[in-house]
Formats: C-alpha cells, sequence, structure tokens
DNA sequence: AATATCACG
DNA sequence: ACGTACGTGATATTT
C-alpha cells in the first residue's frame, strides 16, 4: 500500500494550459523589450497554486512534440476550425518548457503522440502501483481516466483560475455516464473544443440517456428500432462518424515513454539557474511566488544541499500529542532512531531558571506533518552523552517550534551548535504584525493557554503538560509558513530573521569580558559623588527631601523657591532636564540637581545593575529579542547593553570596562550615518546622493546647502543644525519641534525647513509618498519586505493620525536600516565561522558591531568586517564603515 | 500598574 | 484648536 502521507502524481497538459493562460490574460504581459509573456505568467502561476495546493511528490508535464499527429491523419479536418497559433504565444511554449525542466519537473513528449495520450499513459501506470494522479488539462477527453479511483482530474473550464476537480462521482454528476463511457458520450455529442463534429440531434443529454439504456455504441446501433424515427435516422447517416469519433476520443494508454515513475520525482533544481531564468522574463512577482515555494520544498529538495525545507503547511489532520519519556541512554537510542524517520521535527523546550544557568529540564519532539507519538526527553538524557546524538539529529532533520533562541543558546552553551532551525513560530508572528505587545504562545496561538508554568518540572508534570503545548506549536507551525508566503514575508525569514536567531544564540552565550575592577572604581566613584549633590541640594532648598522624587521637588523649586514653572505633565509641573535647563540662571539649585540627575542616573542604572549582571565567567550575557521593536530593530534586556552611555565624558567611562577576553583585542565597528544614507537611497536624492558618493562630511554638505554657502564657510553652529534637520527629519519633525530643539523661533525653524527641502527636494517627495502609500495599504514595507501595520493613519483622532504619518515616515528608514544590519550580522557571523576562525561577535548596538579576536586573527576579521557590512546591501550611495581596535569599548571608540 | 525621567541609536 | 521627532529598556516613585 502506497504511503498515506505522500503527496499525489501531478501531471499537467502543457499545451491546453498554455493556451488557455495565454487566451484568459492580456498581451501587454510582456519584457520591457516587448516580449510576450502572458502563457509563461498564466502556466506559471497555475503551476505554483496546484504545487502549493496538492503538495505533489512527483510531477511531470506533457507537450506535444510539432508535426502530424496520429489523429491528424485519421480525421482531416482534425483541428481545422482551430486558429493556427498565435505567432505571440508560439515562443512562450519553449519559454515554459525551459522554466519548468529548470524547476526540476520532466517535460515529456513523443512524436506523433499526443500530449493527452502521455498523460493517459502515465496515470494509468501510476495507478495501477497504487499511486494516486491528479491528471491537470483543458481538454475533457481526460475525464475517462477518471474510471480508476487512484485519478482526479482538475479541469480548467477557462482563465488560469477556474478550476473543478473531478473524482468518479463528479465525472457522473457533470456528464451523466461513467468516467469509462465518456469518450462514447462525446464521440455522439461532439467536441467543440476539438473541432468534432457530433451526431445531428444527440445532444449532451440524449447521449448521456442512450448510453445509460444501451451500454455502449454497439447497444445502441443494435436498438435502433428501439428510437423515434428521426434519431434512428440520424444515428444511421452518422454511425461511421460517431465510430471514428470514438477512436479518437480513446486515448493511448501504452504509448512507450523514456521516463520511469522514479524519474518524476520533484527536486535537483538550482535555485541561481531558476533565477536567472525568471529574471531574464522579467518574471519579478513569480520570483517572490516561486522562492517562498522552493524554500518549502513544494518543488522537492534542491540541488544544494543547504536547509532550505521549512516545514509542512496545511498537514490536514495534526492530531492530539502522547509523549513517551526517554530518560536513559537505551531510551533515546531508540527514540533517535525513530525521530529519523519523521523528516521534519516540533519542539518544545521547558527551561528552570535564568538565560545562562538554566536548566533545560525537558525537551518534547513531535513530527511536524503527523503521527501522535512523540518523545519527552528528561534532565536526564539531555545534559549526558545524549547531547552530540540529539544535535544531530535536529540538524538533518530540521525543526520548528515557537521562539526557540533559548533551546539554541542552551545549546551553544554547552558547545554544540543546532543548524537544522526551520520556522520559529514566535518570528513568523511578529513579522506578521510587528505591533503586538507579546509573542508568547498563548497569544500567538490564540485559544487556551497552555496549563500555567510555575515551579513543576518534574517527568510527570511535563508528561502531563507538554503533549498539549506541542499540538498547539505543531498547529501554529503549520499555518505560520503559508501566512509568511502570503504576505510576501518569506524571503526575510529565511535570508535574515531564520539566519540571526542561530547568530543572536551564539552572540548571548559568548557574553562580552567586563573589568569589574573597573566598573567597582567608576561606580564608588558615582556614590560618593552622588551623596555630595544631594546634601548640596538639600542645603539649597534648605531642607532635606527625596530628590528622586518629582513630587517633592516640584514643591521646593514651583512653591517654596519660587521658580517659573515651564511644561506640565499629566501630574503637574515638569522637571524634565529641558526644564531645569531652562532655570539654570534661575537659581543656583538647578545647576546643581542637573549634576546630581546625571550621577544618579549613572550610579543607578549602570553602576550597580551593570555589576550586577557581571555572570560567574567575568563576562555579561545580555538577551538580544527578536521580536520587540516595532520596525524591526534588536533589542538588548538583562541588561539593555544598548543605552551604554556615551555622549558625556562621566557616562563614558562606563565604555572604558567593557574589554575583549585577556590576551586578545576588541574590534568595534560602525555604520556612519546610515539612515542618512538609507534616507539619500529611498528618496534618490541627486543633491545628497551626490554628497554621499563623494564622501563628503554630510552635515556640512548639507548646512552648506541649506544656508547656501560653500561648504568650507559652514561654521560649527550651522553644521549642528544641520545635524539636527537631517535627523529630524527621519522622524517626520515639524517645525515646532525643530525649534524646540534648535532654541529658536518656529518661524525661524520652518525657514530651515524650507531651505532644506529646497536644496534636497525629493526627499519631502518621498515623505509624502511613504505616508501616501502607508494609508493606501494600511501598513508600510521595507526594501527587503519587513511590514509595518499602521491602522492608525486613518484614525478618527487628529493627533493619533499624526503620530502614525510620523511612525510611517519613519519605519521605511529605520526598519530599512535594521534589515541590513541584521543581514551584516548573519554575513559577519557565517564568515567567521566558514574561515574558521575563533574570534567572536559580542555585542551590537543598532548600527555598532563589536567583535573580539585572538591577535593572530586581527587582519583576516577586520577584512571580514569589512566585507560583511559593506556588502550587505548595495544602495544609490556607498556604506561606509568605521572600524577601530582597542583594549577596551571606550578606548576604541574615541 | 502607571508615571516620569533619561540612557542609547 | 489640536500638539508637537522615531525606536528601545531600566530605575525610582507613587498609586
Amino acid at each position: 500500500m502506497a504511503n498515506p502521507t505522500k503527496g499525489p502524481l501531478v501531471i499537467l497538459d502543457g499545451m491546453s494550459l498554455a493556451f488557455r493562460a495565454y487566451f484568459a490574460l492580456p498581451p501587454e504581459l510582456a519584457t520591457s523589450s516587448g516580449v510576450v509573456t502572458n502563457a509563461v505568467h498564466g502556466f506559471l502561476s497555475m503551476l505554483a497554486t496546484l504545487a502549493k495546493d496538492h503538495q505533489p511528490s512527483k510531477m511531470a508535464v506533457a507537450f506535444d512534440l510539432s508535426g502530424g499527429t496520429f489523429r491528424d491523419a485519421m480525421v482531416e479536418d482534425y483541428k481545422g476550425g482551430r486558429a493556427e497559433t498565435p505567432e505571440d504565444l508560439l515562443p512562450q511554449f519553449d519559454m515554459i518548457r525551459s522554466l519548468v525542466e529548470a524547476l526540476g519537473i520532466p517535460v515529456l513528449g513523443v512524436p506523433q503522440m499526443e500530449a493527452d495520450d502521455i498523460l493517459a499513459t502515465l496515470a494509468t501506470r501510476a495507478a495501477a502501483h497504487g499511486e494516486n494522479v491528479i491528471v491537470v488539462t483543458g481538454d475533457r477527453d481526460c475525464f475517462q481516466l477518471v474510471e480508476d479511483p487512484h485519478i482526479k482530474v482538475l479541469y480548467n473550464r477557462r482563465g488560469v483560475s477556474d478550476y473543478a476537480l473531478y473524482d468518479e462521482a463528479g465525472i457522473v454528476e457533470r456528464t451523466g455516464v461513467r468516467p469509462a463511457k465518456y469518450p462514447m458520450l462525446a464521440a455522439m455529442r461532439g467536441d467543440p473544443s476539438d473541432n468534432l463534429p457530433g451526431v445531428p440531434g444527440v445532444g449532451e443529454k440524449t447521449a448521456a440517456k442512450l448510453l445509460t439504456t444501451y451500454g455502449d455504441l454497439d447497444g445502441i446501433f443494435d436498438h435502433l428500432d428501439e428510437l423515434t424515427p428521426k434519431l434512428r435516422e440520424n444515428l444511421t447517416a452518422s454511425e461511421q462518424l460517431a465510430r471514428t469519433n470514438l477512436e479518437v476520443m480513446t486515448l493511448v494508454r501504452d504509448v512507450p515513454l523514456e521516463v520511469d515513475e522514479p524519474d518524476l520525482e520533484l527536486g535537483g533544481w538550482d535555485l541561481a539557474d531558476i533565477e536567472a531564468r525568471f529574471a531574464t522574463l522579467e518574471l519579478t512577482n513569480l520570483w517572490r511566488r516561486y522562492q517562498g515555494l522552493l524554500r518549502d520544498g513544494v518543488f522537492g529538495p534542491g540541488l544544494d544541499a543547504a536547509p532550505t525545507g521549512v516545514p509542512p503547511r496545511a498537514a490536514a489532520d495534526l492530531g492530539p500529542v502522547v509523549l513517551t519519556e526517554v530518560s536513559t541512554p537505551q531510551d533515546l537510542s531508540g527514540a533517535l532512531a525513530a525521530m529519523r524517520g519523521w523528516g521534519q521535527l516540533v519542539v518544545a523546550a521547558r527551561f528552570e531558571g535564568e538565560p545562562g544557568r538554566s536548566a533545560l529540564r525537558g525537551l518534547g519532539i513531535v513530527a511536524a506533518r503527523m503521527g501522535e507519538e512523540g518523545y519527552l526527553l528528561t534532565a536526564a538524557v539531555l545534559d549526558g552523552p545524549g547531547m552530540s546524538a540529539l544535535a544531530e539529529v535536529l540538524e538533518e532533520a530540521s525543526f520548528s517550534g515557537h521562539d526557540l533562541k533559548g533551546l539554541l543558546r542552551w545549546a551553544e552553551e554547552r558547545g554544540v551548535a543546532l543548524k537544522g532551525l526551520d520556522l520559529d513560530t514566535a518570528i513568523a508572528a511578529y513579522l506578521l504584525d510587528s505591533s503586538k505587545d507579546r509573542y508568547d504562545l498563548a497569544s500567538v496561538a490564540g485559544g487556551a493557554p497552555v496549563e500555567a508554568q510555575g515551579g513543576f518540572f518534574d517527568a510527570d508534570a511535563l508528561l502531563a503538560a507538554m503533549p498539549a503545548e506541542l499540538a498547539q506549536v505543531r498547529a501554529l507551525v503549520a499555518r505560520s509558513w503559508p501566512a509568511l508566503v502570503d504576505e510576501g514575508l518569506d524571503e526575510l525569514y529565511c535570508s535574515i530573521e531564520r539566519p540571526l536567531v542561530g547568530v543572536l544564540a551564539r552572540m548571548e552565550a559568548c557574553g562580552i569580558a567586563v573589568d569589574r575592577g573597573r566598573l567597582e572604581e567608576i561606580s564608588n566613584a558615582l556614590a560618593t559623588e552622588v551623596t555630595r549633590l544631594e546634601a548640596e541640594v538639600h542645603a539649597l532648598a534648605g531642607h532635606p527631601f527625596n530628590v528622586n522624587s518629582t513630587q517633592q521637588l516640584r514643591t521646593v523649586l514651583y512653591d517654596e523657591l519660587g521658580l517659573t514653572p515651564g511644561r506640565k505633565t499629566k501630574t503637574g509641573y515638569s522637571t524634565d532636564a529641558a526644564t531645569l535647563e531652562s532655570l539654570r540662571e534661575a537659581h543656583p539649585i538647578v545647576a546643581c540637581l542637573l549634576e546630581y540627575r546625571e550621577a544618579e542616573k549613572l550610579r543607578s542604572t549602570y553602576g550597580e545593575a551593570l555589576l550586577h549582571e557581571v555572570a560567574p565567567d567575568g563576562r555579561i550575557h545580555a538577551s538580544f529579542r527578536q521580536t520587540v521593536a516595532r520596525t524591526g530593530r534588536l533589542s538588548s534586556e538583562h541588561p539593555n547593553l544598548h543605552n551604554i552611555p556615551v555622549r558625556t565624558e562621566a557616562g563614558r567611562q562606563f565604555r572604558t570596562a567593557f574589554i575583549p577576553r585577556p590576551g586578545w583585542s576588541l574590534l568595534v565597528a560602525d555604520y556612519d550615518q546610515i539612515e542618512l544614507r538609507v534616507i539619500a537611497h529611498l528618496s534618490g536624492d541627486p543633491g545628497l546622493i551626490a554628497a554621499f558618493t563623494a564622501g563628503q562630511d554630510i552635515h556640512r554638505a548639507v548646512a552648506a546647502g541649506v544656508y547656501g554657502v560653500a561648504p568650507e564657510e559652514v561654521t560649527h553652529a550651522q553644521r549642528e543644525r544641520a545635524k539636527m534637520v537631517s535627523y529630524g527629519l527621519a522622524y517626520g519633525m515639524e517645525a515646532f519641534g525643530l525649534a524646540r530643539r534648535l532654541n529658536g523661533s518656529v518661524e525661524e525653524a520652518k525657514e530651515v525647513m524650507d531651505r532644506y527641502f529646497g536644496a534636497f527636494p525629493k526627499v519631502q517627495s518621498y515623505m509624502d509618498s511613504a505616508v501616501a502609500d502607508a494609508k493606501v495599504q494600511g501598513f508600510t514595507r521595507t526594501a527587503m519586505g519587513r511590514i509595518r501595520q499602521l491602522p492608525e493613519l486613518n484614525d478618527a483622532n487628529f493627533r493619533v493620525r499624526q503620530a502614525a504619518e510620523r511612525q510611517a515616515m519613519n519605519a521605511g528608514i529605520q526598519g530599512l536600516a535594521a534589515d541590513i544590519f541584521k543581514l551584516a550580522l548573519v554575513r559577519l557571523d557565517h564568515g567567521l565561522t566558514a574561515a574558521q576562525l575563533d574570534a567572536r561577535l559580542v555585542l551590537q548596538v543598532h548600527d555598532e558591531v563589536l567583535v573580539e579576536a585572538p591577535p593572530s586573527e586581527v587582519a583576516a576579521v577586520e577584512a571580514l568586517v569589512h566585507e560583511a557590512l559593506e556588502g550587505a546591501a548595495s544602495l544609490a550611495v556607498p556604506l561606509k564603515l568605521s572600524v577601530a581596535w582597542g583594549p577596551s569599548w571606550g578606548a576604541a571608540k574615541g
């Protein structure tokens, strides 16, 4: 018996489908040089839909070979009524043939044989072996094949998307006769599409009735006397016609073919070759679709053995899960052997404790596609020698699950790189809609959350809880991939987000070395400073109070000391730095407060906290989160290493405490003004592009444009203002905001902005169109495909709407910069691995990356960093990188 | 749990 | 008449 989980053999009638596609689609579908490709479009679109919907394991496409056919000889005017093949369709046959072959699907053609007969032969042969077959055609002749229960016909009624899938019952319902008798029915009724004349006065209904009553043509002609005179006369006159028609309509099922069924197995395509062919014919949108399908393994494995298969979709009945506990080496070898046969796996891990010090209490594994049996690997076996065997299975099989970076990190901490990650459903959910607050399993999967986690990690508790979780994850896996493909996010996922998971896991596991002593020094000095400043503030206020309490501070400043309050917050007058700055001259306490605030911030947030985060290995292992930032950036927590001070001298000290491991060097590389370069690229503004291309100091160049002076005459103040305008712009800033930051009037700010847009006009049109596009679509999309939902663009509230507009302007810019940087991280990490270097990525900060390297690798690492980061994207302007080495983060940067 | 503040890109 | 620059995470205070 055939394996029920194996997909069917799908065979296509290339000729008839190409004709349908040609007439269904406008001839405007053509390359820029005017080569018409409408039939190619239609055919490939049908092929993609078929492959996606039916998940075939084998495919073939049959074509007629040019020249006379067997039946041309038998029926003189066969096809006589069919117009000559149109001039712009003929060359498309070859295009389709070669594209199909490039996809690894055999194209069959036998001289003198109709495509129909090849289909019939293949279908009959495969069905005899118990295989399920779907014949896809626009010719009704093939209805007769459905007599075999293994064969179904997908009949293309018209256009490229109007299909009906017929089994035997379907044919009976549609034609009134069983499939085996369809040729006789067609012989009497005639077939206009094949230009076969029928018996006059006999239509579909009459023919069906005659056949049901008398069985076949012989039966009918034997009982002519029972029929009405008119019908009898017509049948007698057309007997020869009907019998000839029957011969034509009956498909030949023993055409000599040079292929065997195993040859039809999908796979063996070359991605680069296919891409080149699609590119030549300018099939951009189709390529997007096919890329996803190919990666998904819908067309079988590619030539490169790289893990391309993302899990199956739509596995119809993914039922409940029953787990068997695996806690001994003997159990493990049995379980691993079983898993090897499952292909793709779904895993769920349960940890106890914080990352880095956590124990993996249980790992549940189940087949991604089918079956209810699974295994629960317990702590006993996970920390033993089973680790490497498990890694091997996970690498070979490829695995999916929900938020798996923790599992990858856990393995990395034990020296094992798990390479087979396919679909992470948390990341998929984030890519589909990055505006959610949470992407934990319960929130993403919806429905009932799987039982509370707290505390119960023994095998029995896990055996009770894990099956439900695995079943939930497995269902989620099955529907996430098609969702990614549908939203055009599959490429972003496969080329950036998925490989990034492992890179981040490795970076987290490695961590960054910290000079504890240095950190303590800085921290202590700050604590002393804080105590001193606090006393001074109390003295100037006339009494002690909690300076950290904005409420008490408000009373002191605005009631007791009578200072003029500025901006208001929800709870009262503000005491923030900007307000205090404007009050600096009003009272000596203000300057003191500002100093206190700075010192206290540094002490509490960076001094104590950072020390507390240093792990026993002397390093800080932050977590980099991939599913938080709406724009696609990463975030860092426990601790946040993305906001280590740099802007003030006191704060910058902390960076000198971040060091390479003993004896190694630390490289710090950051992109120069990547967001402004992205703006230049996206807007295509010639002025900005020219300035970047010439390698000018961009803020100076912008100032020169804005103030209408020569670059060398730009003053420091002008350059600073230009810088503020440039960055403000990326955020959708308005004149009021600029005025506030420039400490000037709104009119002044307005003029500066007008001058900016005058000098770089395409920037404004880009911003306008970014908002307009997003309003129409409801979301923005970066050049790499990342979307950001912005439903609030149509909010009734003006304020909300305007905020969304600013977000729309910013999302494409910050988002593309993030895409580029993430890709750069992946390229760099993979480059280090490929070159077999010991150097490691230790930290990233939005557009900056830190790598520690042994002295022998310094030159190689530097070259690799340049190559990986500068080559991560090719924009209209170059990507410039600043690279420096030093004994610490602070030293290298300074 | 919400608010205010402030560190970073 | 409205409010006023995008994106994060951590701390301390207050409800």
